[in-house]
DNA sequence: CGGCGCCTTGACGCTTGTCAAATGGTGTGG
DNA sequence: CCACACCATTTGACAAGCGTCAAGGCGCCG
C-alpha cells in the first residue's frame, strides 16, 4: 500500500463526479464531499481491502483504476468470487453501516484507488439527501449484480454461466473506458474465472473452447474478440436489465486524469 | 390483495418498531414514519408484489406476517429463489432507489404486509439522518445475504446448502418468533427449496434423507427438528455472521399485536 | 538452461439431473 | 362412507454434466 502526495480535495473529486453521475450534486453536496479527508493509494494485486469478520476500519475506497474483486470462501477452502469491480465502484458501500465485514475485498490488478474517511462519508451521506441518493443508487445496483450472480451460479449450466460473466464484464469494461464489448482483456485466470462461475478451472477452459469453436468468442490468451453479440447474449441467457445501467442520470464515470 | 380498514398511522407504527430495532428513533423521526401514507394489506400465496422488468408502483411493503421470497427466472424457464422473507422485512428497500425492478418478488404463504407510500418513504429516508440509517442498515444486511447465496449455490455440495438453508432458516424463523432455532415448520415444497439451492427437487429428497439418515434433523412432513445444531452447522459450513443480527440494537422485531 | 505458472488435453469417476412409476395424504363428489 | 383425482413426496434405474487426477505444452523469468 503506497500513498500518494496529491491533496485531498483533488482526491474527492473523482468521488463527487462518480456520484454526480449517479445523482445530481450541487455545489453544497459537492463541496461536503470534497471536504472528507481522503488520499490516492496504490495496492498491489492480491492486497486485502477489506478482510471477512473484521471490523471495517475508519477508511474506505473508490476505484480509480484497476480492477478488484468480493470473495467469500468456505471452511474447505472453496472460494468464490461475488462481483468485480471497475473504476468508479465504491469498494465499500456495502459495509457503510455494517459494523463487521462479511466479504473479502480483493486487488485483482494493480489499483489505484481514493481512501476517504468512513466515518466522514457517512456523516454526509445521511446529511445531505442528494449525496444519499446517489449512494443508495449505487449499492443498490450492486446488490442487483449479486441476486443475478446468485441465478447465475444456481439456474444456469457450464456455458451459459460462462457466457454471462463475459457478457457482464464486456458492457462494465465497455462502461468504465477499458474496452469495446466487442473486444477486451480479461485479467483473470482460468482458475478465477471459475471460483467466479461456480467450476472448476479445467471445465472453465473446456467451456472457453466450446464458446470458440461455436464461434461465439475468439480468445487469444486473455484477451476476448465477441463474434457474434446476439448469439453470446441468448447462449448466455443475458439481459443487462439487472446492470442499473441506465439509473445513470449523465455519462458515465471516468476519472478526471487518467492517473495511472 | 385485500384491504384491512385499519387507520395509516396505526398501520406504520409496525415501521417505526421495525426502524426503531435497527437504530434508535427521536420522536421527531418517529413522527415523521408515521405520517408517510399506508395501509395493512393481505396477499394470497403465490401473488407477485414486485414484478421483475416493471416499474416500481408508489407502493412499497414491510411483511408483517406470513412469508415472502424474492426470484428471478432465467429465459428458460428455470427459477431460482434469492431469499426468503419473515416479519419485519422490507420486500421493497432494494428497489426504493432505483426505476426499474430486476427481480420478482412473491408471497410465500398468505401474507400480511404494511403497504406504504414509497415516494414519501424515499423522502424521510433521506431527510431524517435515523430513519436512513436503519434503512441503510436493512438493505446492507441483505445484500450480505445476496452474497452469501451466491456462496452458498456456488461453492458448496448439495448436502451442506439444504444444510445451510435450513440453519438460516432455523435463526431466521426464531428471531421473528416463527418457532425455535431446534423445531420450526418450512412452508415450502421440496421443489422450492430446489430452487432456492440450486438443486432438482428429487435431489432434495434424497438430500434431506440423508440429512436424516446421519441424525442431524428429523423431519415430519414439512416440520423440520434439529437433532444436533452443532453438526448441522458444521455440514452446512454456517456462519450467522452474514445475518448480522447483533446489528440490532434493542430486541427483535416482533409486531404488536398477532394480526394475523 | 531450468523452473514455474498457466493453459490444454485425456481418461475416468462421482455427483447430480432425468425419466418414470409407486406411495401417500387430502379434498371433493357420488 | 367410498371412489376418485390431485398434488407432493419417495424411490429406482439410468444418463449426463462436471470434477478429479495426471500428464504434456507453452511462455516467461531468473
Amino acid at each position: 500500500m503506497q500513498q500518494d502526495n496529491g491533496n485531498h480535495r483533488e482526491a474527492m473529486s473523482h468521488v463527487v463526479r462518480k456520484l454526480s453521475a449517479r445523482f445530481p450534486l450541487n455545489p453544497v453536496d459537492a463541496n461536503a464531499v470534497l471536504d472528507v479527508p481522503a488520499s490516492l493509494r496504490w495496492h498491489e494485486p492480491g492486497t486485502h481491502l477489506v478482510r471477512e469478520g473484521e471490523e471495517p476500519r475508519d477508511y474506505c475506497s473508490m476505484v480509480v483504476s484497476g480492477l478488484a474483486l468480493r470473495q467469500k470462501t468456505t471452511s474447505s477452502g472453496q472460494r468464490q468470487i461475488i462481483s468485480i469491480h471497475v473504476c468508479g465502484d465504491f469498494l465499500d458501500a456495502q459495509h457503510l453501516f455494517l459494523e463487521r465485514a462479511d466479504h473479502t475485498v480483493e486487488a485483482l490488478t494493480r489499483l489505484r484507488v481514493v481512501e476517504f474517511s468512513r466515518t466522514s462519508l457517512r456523516a454526509v451521506a445521511l446529511s445531505r439527501p442528494n449525496v444519499g441518493r446517489a449512494l443508495w443508487t449505487e449499492a443498490l445496483s450492486e446488490a442487483s449484480i449479486f441476486r443475478e450472480w446468485v441465478l447465475n451460479v444456481g439456474a444456469r449450466k457450464a456455458p451459459a454461466r460462462v457466457a454471462h460473466l463475459l457478457c457482464e464484464i464486456a458492457l462494465r469494461f465497455e462502461g468504465a473506458g477499458l474496452g469495446s464489448r466487442d473486444a477486451f482483456h480479461i485479467p483473470m485466470s482460468q482458475e478465477q474465472i471459475g471460483d467466479a462461475v461456480g467450476l472448476t478451472p479445467v471445465h472453465v477452459n473446456r467451456t472457453l473452447k466450446g464458446l470458440s469453436a461455436d464461434g461465439l468468442i475468439e480468445r487469444d490468451g486473455r484477451s476476448i474478440r465477441i463474434r457474434n453479440w446476439e448469439r453470446l447474449q441468448t447462449a448466455a441467457d443475458f439481459n443487462p436489465l439487472y446492470l442499473h445501467l441506465q439509473e445513470t442520470t449523465r455519462d458515465q464515470f471516468t476519472p478526471l486524469k487518467a492517473g495511472a
